[in-house]
DNA sequence: TAGTTTTACCGCCAGT
DNA sequence: CCACTGGCGGTAAAAC
């Protein structure tokens, strides 16, 4: 099987932190975790050397054409001119990609482009919550949602600011490679696993602490006991809070209900104990916290769009050691 | 697969 | 007045 291979188009005055992470996650070569790892290519239209923002200058190896013979395509930010006037050559080639069924993701402002090329349209997507407003006004046909981390609309994803970047990049992984591999890789990188796409772009307030440090306890202590089948009654009771004041809180920290979470926490569990172990679909159940097998084929089947079983076909044949 | 019971969510509002 | 908590009840979702 060939490597997935993942062309940036970059563009003049980039940032760089948006640009290094998928170099960082896609451009090393990984194949320990899983081989072939990915084919990393950078392109840019202009000829010569390319500046970032910062004024480090960069020599591109690959032009546009790279985007052609792409499998994903992630823009990273752009500059605010290009935001305002992106490359014409560029668009069209992201249009024609997306015709040919290239997975298209977009980091941060790259988003603007996209939206340039008219591939948001009628979608929801997201970008940098400082220009939420901005693209809303620039581009009323995009359902520009500002409270996530990320859009997965299958074809299409869209990231938030700078460490969003992260985790839209670990999501690609985890997709591609299974949770397992995509762990690995966050270990590696010395990030916390990965968090969800609906999770709030939670800003920690300048005094820090105190606000969301009673609730992080509570959600590490809920992730090390789901085998116990706890329930939002039981969280608020460990965070020492009434039913409703934990929801609320809940709800404004991690951008997503007590339960929902809880449920995702489960799933990506049991997806781990899929790619790692050989137990029964009954055991996992168990261990994860569902109270049967057919919930957790239910759940599972909903927000991985496989059944357990395939999941662990798809994800157990590459597998190997991990770090 | 359908039907019942239990649990979660969220707007509303009163109390601090 | 504001900012926050927490109880209630209707509806939605999950569990059985």
């Amino acid at each position: 099987m060939p490597a997935h291979t993942v062309v940036m188009p970059l563009t003049d005055r980039l940032p760089i932190f948006e640009l290094a992470v998928p170099c960082e996650v896609f451009g090393i070569d990984r194949a320990d975790l899983a081989d072939p790892w990915y084919d990393l290519r950078l392109c840019a239209g202009e000829p010569g050397t390319l500046r970032t923002g910062t004024g480090l200058g960069l020599d591109v190896p690959y032009g546009f054409e790279a985007l052609e013979e792409a499998d994903t395509i992630i823009i990273p930010a752009c500059s605010r001119p290009t935001q305002l006037d992106p490359p014409a050559d560029l668009l069209n080639a992201l249009r024609r990609a997306h015709q040919r069924g290239t997975r298209l993701v977009s980091i941060c402002t790259g988003a603007y482009l996209l939206a340039a090329a008219g591939l948001l349209d009628g979608r929801r997507a997201t970008t940098h919550w400082m220009n939420v407003v901005d693209f809303a006004h620039r581009f009323p046909q995009v359902r520009v949602d500002g409270g996530v981390l990320f859009v997965d609309e299958g074809d299409i994803l869209t990231s938030a600011g700078t460490g969003a970047a992260v985790d839209i990049c670990l999501h690609l992984v985890a997709m591609d490679h299974g949770t397992a591999v995509a762990h690995s890789v966050a270990r590696r990188m010395v990030v916390p696993p990965h968090r969800d796409g609906a999770q709030a772009q939670f800003v920690e307030p300048p005094t820090g602490l105190s606000r969301t440090d009673g609730l992080s306890q509570v959600l590490d202590w809920a992730r090390s006991n789901l085998a116990r089948q706890l329930t939002v009654a039981d969280l608020a009771r460990q965070a020492n809070m009434s039913q409703r004041t934990f929801a609320r809180r809940f709800q404004e920290i991690t951008g997503v209900s007590p339960l929902r979470w809880l449920l995702q926490q489960r799933i990506r569990y049991a997806q781990e104990l899929l790619e790692t172990t050989d137990e029964t679909v009954e055991t996992v159940a168990q261990r994860a916290g569902f109270g049967s097998a057919a919930a957790l084929r239910t759940h599972f089947q909903r927000a991985v769009a496989l059944p357990p079983k395939t999941y662990r076909h798809v994800f157990r044949t590459n597998q190997q050691r991990t770090v």
